[in-house]
DNA sequence: GCCTAGGTCCCGTTA
DNA sequence: TAACGGGGCCTAGGC
């Protein structure tokens, strides 16, 4: 820890910056604490918690003058217990132990990490690597925290699947909470759904005399991307990639058709369409095995 | 704009702020800069950026004593250039409006988010549901940021394929950023692999009478999870999965079984074993058209 | 709730 | 580099 002086002397500066900044903004508020906790070799470690925008409850703002005892790890349990509760956003930075349990089970040893828990019910743990959280909660988890000594726990529980994570606290260098308002209209192109509609707008793209009868049709297999008729008559099942595909697909589209072939009178003649951007190797192999054709075609026409 | 006397007295605090920070612990560096945006009502935002914890350039320290012209921005845009230039982590909170052009292509119209930037070339923005990021770069990716008038613009690059992230706030509530360290040693319990262990452990789970002759064993169509032989000598393909399955997993089961058939000797009997904790309607149905076996089996003993 | 399949899937491994 | 398959996949849409 650092000294009782200096301590003092930052607690100070802090509540004077704090309440400066209430009396500017009026209905904004804000709240800046600093202190010192103990890292792991012994050296005093300097801690922000900022609690920052809009529509913070004032309650929270007071606590500040009440940072007595392990000021750091209090007030950044009631900024993430704050957030809980009022349905904010809530960012912790620091160095932490994680543990899962739940459809698998995950141990993740000290190290220094972000941590994201959204009020519906997310849970991330985000390393210095990798577009996937290295521990997670999905959406619909009740988060809790507590402090356990000079650490500070972050919970997150669901059940269906019962699934708890962990997230235990060393040190918080950080926390930050948000009131977080997001229309998210997304609006996205280039999906397997825009090729259908190339092929649906000009069916002919397929082959010439295809004439498409439903979309999502269902089969004993499954459902159907396009189902149609070919120029003799001939039933037609369409399965749609919106990249390069695999053996899978070829599989997938072959359940199909030999789902239709049982389904169909015994002289229909089926014939299976897999249309995407390209082929591997393999894939092509199993094509031609199954009898099965493919058409080169991309979800945007210029790709 | 608030007036500026107010911001003045604002900066005034946060630099008495900051010097104290850095004389009480030496080494270590922060900065807080408090100023004033306008958000689209017309109405004066308080914008917190933070800059804290270690290894942080002194330069970046000093930058707060020149905040002048839309210092929000400015500065936020000064404390990302340093993340990105120097192999930290950034994060950033405000209303920004995003849009992607890659493999596909999306926009998503102004809202609150937040958006993290690793080290690695990772970028996240996330918004307030959902543990999937609305939008996102994979690592390897480069970043920029700059300022546009009063806007902070993040982009992000890649090549092969050739992608482009672009995230323009209209205004920054808060920028922080991070010095991680992390040996990400993650260890997971619950995976396919444990559940190949059990039966290379004790072959009989399978089967009395089975002997695994290798793991991942190549034929045309891919590698088996397990190849091996039953008691009568025929040919045994295993195909492992950790959790309750689905026509998929039986279709590529069959995919490795008729290619073995073909590439052993003509009178060889290969048999097909699904193992799982257990399989959806259609799946068992399609395992009974095939021949195939199922073995109910979890990765973990207890499940 | 389960089932089914898509995804800018991501990710590790191997050829 | 591409390909192949796993994943605590997540997520949307049906039933």
């Amino acid at each position: 820890m650092a000294n009782g002086a200096q301590r003092s002397e930052w607690t100070r500066a802090v509540r004077g910056f704090h309440a400066g900044a209430r009396s500017d903004f009026g209905s904004c508020s804000f709240a800046v604490v600093v202190a010192s906790s103990v890292n792991g070799a012994g050296g005093a470690v300097p801690t922000v918690l900022l609690l920052c925008s809009q529509g913070v409850p004032n309650s929270v703002i007071e606590s500040g003058e009440r940072a007595r005892v392990q000021p750091e790890t209090t007030e950044a349990s009631r900024l993430v217990e704050t957030a809980i509760q009022e349905g904010l956003l809530a960012t912790l930075f620091g160095r932490c132990r994680v543990e899962y349990e739940g459809r698998a089970a995950s141990t993740l040893k000290e190290g220094e990490r972000l941590v994201v828990l959204k009020p519906d019910g997310t849970a991330l743990v985000h390393s210095d690597e990798g577009q996937k959280p290295v521990n997670w909660q999905p959406p619909g988890c009740t988060h809790e925290v507590q402090t356990d000594g000079d650490s500070l726990v972050v919970r997150s529980r669901r059940e269906t699947p019962e699934e708890v994570l962990l997230v235990e606290f060393e040190s918080v260098d950080h926390v930050a909470i948000f009131d977080v308002t997001d229309d998210h209209d997304l609006s996205l192109t280039g999906t397997e759904e825009d090729l259908r509609d190339r092929i649906l707008e000009d069916p002919s793209i397929l082959e010439p005399g295809f004439e498409p009868r439903a979309t999502e049709r269902q089969t004993p297999a499954g459902a159907v991307d396009i189902y149609g008729v070919d120029g003799d008559g001939n039933a037609v099942v369409v399965e749609l990639k919106r990249r390069r595909v695999g053996p899978d697909a070829v599989s997938q589209l072959n359940r199909y058709v030999e789902s239709l072939e049982r389904d169909l009178h015994a002289e229909t003649t089926v014939r299976g369409f897999l249309v995407a951007p390209s082929v591997t190797e393999r894939a092509s192999r199993l094509l031609g095995e199954r009898g099965l054709e493919f058409v080169s075609l991309a979800p945007s026409p210029d790709t």
